[in-house]
DNA sequence: CATTAACCGTAAGTTCTGCTTAACGATACG
DNA sequence: CGTATCGTTAAGCAGAACTTACGGTTAATG
């Protein structure tokens, strides 16, 4: 019988790209990884890894065997949602991965939520970026994670992973406080404060503008999104705002009625599939869901 | 994450019905067992055995949890054997429990086919009874199992494994050599040999005897069918014979035109979910079919 | 082109998990 | 009522797995 553990290192160097990087992540040394997989190899008779340049690389037997250990680790995680939810009350530990806002907004509110329903239950929260928390994801550093999708972007959501929709945000576009347009002339003068533009969420700012007739001066650039209201309220820049942020903030800003109107971008809860009836995902899951319906209403 | 290798010994628990059986079975001291367990009991937090008497018994939790780890272990199974069939041929050793008369008339040939294909492979055989097969299958004692199935018998196969028909082996009625007979009257004096009554070889025998109209007077009892055929021979008693058998044994003997004909029994191969696909076992069940095949024509 | 840094492999040593042996309490059976 | 079987617990031991340390190779940098 093989060996899980070892197959268990075996795709974490496939995550990570190198041995180094897989140790690194969770906190071995890299002999460790390179002594266990060279056992792995001798046991199967089969050459799972090949040197290129200074890193390795998974041969075709390699990749296949990752694949099939992702479907042995979906049922192990199913096997111990199961025998979680045995005992009706979430447990443990049970780490998520938030973007800025959301973790302002609505989080703090939904903890205390959950915490009331399940005592025994420790739900941390960390900041990652995107890419990164879902490598974090599927190494179990991180057991969810909360992000955003805007529509027309692809979500690309890798496989053996399984997706909910907590919910919509509205997002509308306002102009620097005290001014208002009428065309896109005037637009293209005003000056804009975005999010790095890198991220999705720029890359859906500035399709909006150019649906709208005009390219916009992107003076502002900052991935901190407080700044963008407050450069908003202060007639410094116009910006598109998501309504949780007005909701927290219990910001006075009007919406502009020129800039387009009735957008939204929708919120997902990922975890790693087998995890779907984990009792405490779905603990979070209830409680954002509630929480975001409250933002919903105002 | 689970242990892997706990919850399978929760698995055998539950296969043998007690700790020392399990262990036993896994040439373990009970204690082991014990340990093992109570650990995986006090990591997560759940109660999965309850002393039944002197013995234990699995709480709904266990059973879930047992059910759960079939399915990754069969997952374990399909990546272990994807990776023997990436390196094309079939090695290490392989054992497969069959019944007598199989072993005797074909499995040699097939063996001998085997070694060829596939020179490093070491194909097992063992005797094992049908019920006892089945468990040793779960518990990897076992890799593979021939049996035999009678039309109108429920075969009863449990879940988590995986059958297939490897071939027809016809069975025709012989009369005490010399003796020829008209009617159930004549039919109902002459003496028979069968297999123990409790076997599904038996009890088809009875049954078919039955629908001709006379009971049998089952005087002979033996497991071993060349018994049976010798009895016939000698013109001590009737039987039901397997082509399988004639063949092996080249005997001259003229099934009865007045028993029931055009019976057969179906030769299985029974193996574990996730291992269908297992190279060794595909080399076992190619050889044993073409050399079924060949028993066929005869 | 020399230097530095990063990666992988191997050797030696240490830590810790998992097993055995042994003793004990509880339960069924003759 | 003694005896055999089962499960639990404690103590000790062996092997597996990890760390530290060193050496070889590849890639980036000035």
């Amino acid at each position: 019988m093989l060996d899980l553990n070892r197959i268990r290192l075996l795709r974490e160097v496939s995550l990570h790209g190198s041995m180094s990087a897989a140790a690194r992540s969770l906190s071995y040394s890299h002999s460790a990884i390179s002594q266990q997989l060279s056992l792995l190899e001798r046991e199967t008779g089969v050459k799972l890894l090949e040197r290129a340049g200074r890193n390795v690389q998974l041969t075709a037997a390699g990749r296949e065997l990752v694949r099939n250990t992702e479907t042995v680790l979906a049922a192990m995680e199913k096997a111990e949602s199961d025998l979680a939810a045995s005992h009706g009350r979430a447990q443990g530990a049970f780490t998520v991965a938030a973007f800025a806002s959301i973790s302002r907004a609505v989080l703090p509110a939904a903890l205390v939520r959950i915490a009331q329903a399940h005592p025994d239950l420790e739900v941390r929260i960390q900041r990652y970026e995107p890419e990164d928390a879902i490598v974090r994801l599927a190494s179990r550093q991180v057991d969810a994670i909360i992000t955003d999708s805007f529509p027309g972007t692809s979500s690309g959501s890798a496989n053996g992973l399984h997706t909910t929709i907590l919910g919509q945000d509205p997002i509308r576009g306002y102009l620097p406080a005290g001014l208002e347009i009428s065309d896109a002339q005037a637009a293209a003068n005003i000056p804009w404060v975005m999010e790095p533009a890198e991220t999705a969420a720029a890359q859906w700012a500035l399709r909006m503008c150019r649906e709208r007739g005009f390219e916009p001066r992107v003076l502002h650039v900052s991935s901190d999104v407080l700044f963008h209201l407050r450069m908003v309220e202060r007639g410094l820049a116009a910006a598109f705002l998501p309504d949780m942020l007005i909701v927290e903030t219990g910001s006075r800003l009007q919406p502009s009625h020129w800039l387009p109107a009735d957008q939204r971008r929708t919120l997902l809860l990922i975890a790693r599939k087998g995890s779907e009836d984990n009792l405490a995902l779905t603990a979070v899951r209830l409680a954002l869901e509630d929480e975001l319906r409250h933002v919903d209403k105002l």
